[in-house]
DNA sequence: CATGAATGAGAATTCATTCAT
DNA sequence: CATGAATGAATTCTCATTCAT
């Protein structure tokens, strides 16, 4: 059984993700929970700290997702790997990275930034691939990574099958 | 001499691209302006009917932007055009261009999506180019468009020259 | 008529008298006014800003009060004329003085400390009259002087005439 | 050991004497005692059976205080043991004197009342002592006596040992 | 055109209290 | 005896909006 606890985090998360941080309150959060709002504070303190609870939760699955990179040895798996996750999203965890991408634009407050952390490691594999300018390289791929992300979160992609053997092949890089 | 009825639409620009719409309530943005706070409503009726108006002052402004591809005849110089608008977008309407990309992330009324306008245009090169298949070249350019805005408007670039040339050089267009 | 504020202003100068200022809420406040509570804030910014407002009000009709002295030559007639405030309180203002010593007990800010502006006038009196110590003597009268108002404020006294006289009589001070 | 009962009961005298009862809440108690909050309400079914516990703790080292004075055959002595008790505070219960002292001010539900208990034992003194009007002087003495304890309770003081013997010169009473 | 007083609904947060464990 | 989860009502304060001037 999932606690009260978790019910919060997954309603209020889902109510961010759809609505905005600040246009959601805690009291529409509650109801939807079915819980009473005096316990949103008993366990998160504050409204913003319900959102750092969740943006934590959030930060170890993303972590889990870049570290996948590992399972592959050869750097064009590697980059292949990296340049599929925004097309492999679990539904499941669509919400949380919708409301991580849309509070990138909000009072700078929160970088908790994915694709920061996954700057280090894509610079490694054009290094590896020796591009000559490997970080260049990086910085234009994670553009890309963001530009790939925001479609299919804001579901503005249809065939995503053929975008993504676009891409690859850019990189001669083929299933 | 500016009027009151700019001043509040300036003022109120600026904060929504700062903080986002709801998180910045009418009486900010009135005194940040140095007028009464019911002077918003006799001019724009809602808060909502104040974001909108922002959003038709920038639309115009932004249409001007991608018509500025037909002054030029050749596909090549006109994709060359297109990737740099990011890049060439005016200091002053940065704020505009912030609180469009950020709208996009909440509540999807707003799909006043400024790279949907240009659609059609990319894929009109990409078939003069003869491209196979122009309408998925022009997806991903759309992406790609996309990463490259957020970047940009996020201050998350430096050398905006190098990145610049580098995307110019996937498609072969040269300075 | 009176201004909306000020009768705010006097409804919660009323309340804060008969319950204290933290038991008493501004709803409560706005309810007794007849106005709408977010007019309080409007007005006052704060809880403690409307309290403040209140005792800065006070603050004025209280120097008026120990400024009378300066009406009598004589230090004896001064004298009395102090000894007597405590029983000359105007009943309209009664609130506004047992909101005063009220908040004396309550963690320490609140030092707006009537009998503190009366020392050094109590002293030069003494003084005058050429008693040995007259510092210690001020401060004997202005224990009393509270001991007294303490006795008005909270209605604990009848034949105050009586008392009146008993306390003249010890300072050789007549009707 | 203290049990955790007494605990409570001290740490809420010490919080209500500070910042009076209703600014003190009962998680602000917990918190400050090192208990569950639920604690409070299994040991004392109410925050204002909570207070009346304290009361009536003190109530009792009050009595006693007050019965001191029987140790005295003299009427001189007996009135010089009373005049001297505000001075003579154990420290450790300033906060509970200073609680008492300060709830006279409130909602007068709580008449407590220290120096009522005291009346008629002033009388009694005056009477032997054949003043004309025992009754107005014993009521002079207790405004004078509350008087002293708000000047030692709020720390008002400093050198009271010469106020002490000025008191008790003005009744002709020496150490 | 412009202000400032005023409002009612709703925001976040705290409170005293209950109850299952 | 003691805890900690849970609640519903209340509290301070903010918000978008209206209206008389």
């Amino acid at each position: 059984m999932t606690s009260k606890k978790d019910l919060i985090l997954e309603t209020a998360l889902k109510l961010f993700a759809q609505n905005g941080f600040s246009a959601t309150s805690t009291s529409k959060i509650a109801k939807a929970a079915g819980v009473s709002e005096g316990l949103i504070f008993r366990h998160f303190e504050n409204k913003e700290g319900l959102l750092h609870a969740i943006l934590e939760m959030g930060r170890i699955k993303g972590m889990a997702l870049f570290e996948g990179v590992t399972n592959f040895q050869k750097p064009e798996d590697q980059l292949k790997y990296i340049l599929q996750i925004p097309f492999n999203i679990r539904k499941d965890e669509l919400p949380f990275w919708k409301l991580l991408y849309a509070l990138k634009w909000q009072s700078d407050n929160y970088d908790e930034e994915p694709s920061n952390q996954l700057k280090p490691i894509v610079i490694a594999i054009f290094s590896q691939l020796e591009y000559p300018k490997p970080e260049l390289e990086a910085e234009f791929v994670l553009m890309l990574f963001d530009g790939m992300a925001t479609a299919v979160l804001l579901k503005k992609i249809k065939k995503s099958k053929a975008i993504e053997d676009l891409i690859l092949n850019k990189y001669n890089i083929h299933d």
